[in-house]
DNA sequence: AACAAACGAGAGCACTGCTCTTGATTTGTG
DNA sequence: CACAAATCAAGAGCAGTGCTCTCGTTTGTT
């Protein structure tokens, strides 16, 4: 965020500080109206200065879209982690309770920010190479919760074996975390992993409608199923 | 979609007419360059009309979505329902993998539209009442699915058991098939519901980049695993 | 044949993203 | 300190959008 060396000069205090203002009322308006009716102009209305003026901050709509994903992962990121730390770290399964819930208090809570996240890509598919770093956190959060689990010698439940094609497909994955997963891990993470992201978009897009009454109770069977596929219950 | 008894008179087969060219340039449209950024007036220039005739047709930019929604639901309800009924009966491995390959085929093949079916919903949330029949008939075929297979005897592999709550919370989805769907099957079910549209949000939205080298070999693998699971393997 | 309903075309309004020009302010340097 | 260069805010303007309204024309019904 702040990885510039303190500016020193009157007008690159006030250029962060516009650039600040300028993302605190985007962001204020995506968490109302959604990704799709964010204009620069209403920002500009909303701080009192001409639209043309934005510009010189974000050069296009897109690029203060992008700043706000970039944000917004950043901000799921870190409510991950936190709940991930406050969690003993030996005790596996409540550290897994632990992130799924942090990840659906925090999409409930702001289910536009969500949807701008994993629901469809708004601007073609916003440059990847500058969201991926705040992406990966979340990821990060569960390989890493995933790693430490294998280390400790937990064993999920036993799936089918893996060919050559599906290992080979996984290697960058399984070589993100210290302890390399194992074949097992990867692939009952992976299906956590889908299951996680896949229940709470289908929640919050409205697909579970009429056919599944309390999503709160449902939500938590989940994660309690996936633990004890995952070996941590 | 015809449920009107046969247009008679020379208008009404020139409405059909051109209501079916509006729907054909829009979809068109929406395949090319997405939901956002359907125009009202690209579709007009594209069937040479002027912009406020399309308004006869339909009464909004957003009701014509919706009836491209309910289009594609129903598009994709058809593959899933044609791949389902191509496999015999009785083999219901067979007929899991034909039923999950067929929604993801379905999907690559034309990712916007699967974005407008279970990506963020576009039009604040789109009326549920109109599309609810179209957008079931795939998760239909899932639960007829996991009924026949529960009434021939097929049990998946254990799991964590359903508190009341829990219990409650599904009952308008267990009620759905003949044989009322057990408690087992039940939470099965909806985690391979979940992992499966999980798997090919995360995938078509750009989720697994570079973390993921094979998508084709990784869901192959993610459709057995699911098929072990639920017991049919 | 007469009347009403439906229709297509065009103008127009309010809005959008974005560019360009103009004039004021701030900056680093001779 | 002075001055040139960079930076900035503001406004006008362009092309596009969804949508409404009006105005003749065409079609269906009686």
């Amino acid at each position: 965020m702040s990885d510039s060396p303190a500016p020193r000069t009157a007008r690159a205090i006030a250029r962060a500080e516009l650039t600040r203002a300028i993302l605190d009322s985007a962001s204020a308006q995506l968490a109302e109206t959604g990704p799709a009716a964010l204009s620069v102009r209403a920002v500009a209305r909303d701080l009192g200065m001409a639209s043309s003026a934005v510009y010189r901050y974000f050069p296009s709509r897109d690029a203060l879209l992008t700043a706000l994903l970039i944000e917004a992962y950043d901000d799921l990121g870190t409510a991950v982690e936190v709940a991930d730390a406050a969690v003993e770290r030996a005790d596996l399964a409540r550290r897994w309770a632990a992130i799924c819930h942090a990840i659906r208090d925090w999409a409930r809570a702001q289910p536009h920010r969500y949807a701008l996240l994993y629901g469809s890509p708004v601007p073609g598919y916003a440059a990847p190479d500058d969201t991926v770093p705040a992406a990966i956190r979340v990821t990060t959060a569960l390989l890493t919760l995933f790693s430490d689990a294998q280390a400790a010698g937990v064993r999920p439940v036993t799936t089918v074996p893996l060919t050559d094609d599906e290992q080979a497909a996984l290697a960058p994955l399984r070589a993100f975390t210290d302890p390399t997963l194992d074949a097992t891990w990867s692939i009952r993470g992976l299906l956590a992993w889908a299951a996680l992201f896949g229940n709470l978009s289908l929640e919050l897009f409205g697909h579970m409608y009429r056919g599944i009454l309390d999503y709160d109770a449902h939500f938590a069977q989940l994660v309690d199923q996936l633990a004890a596929d995952l070996g941590l219950a």
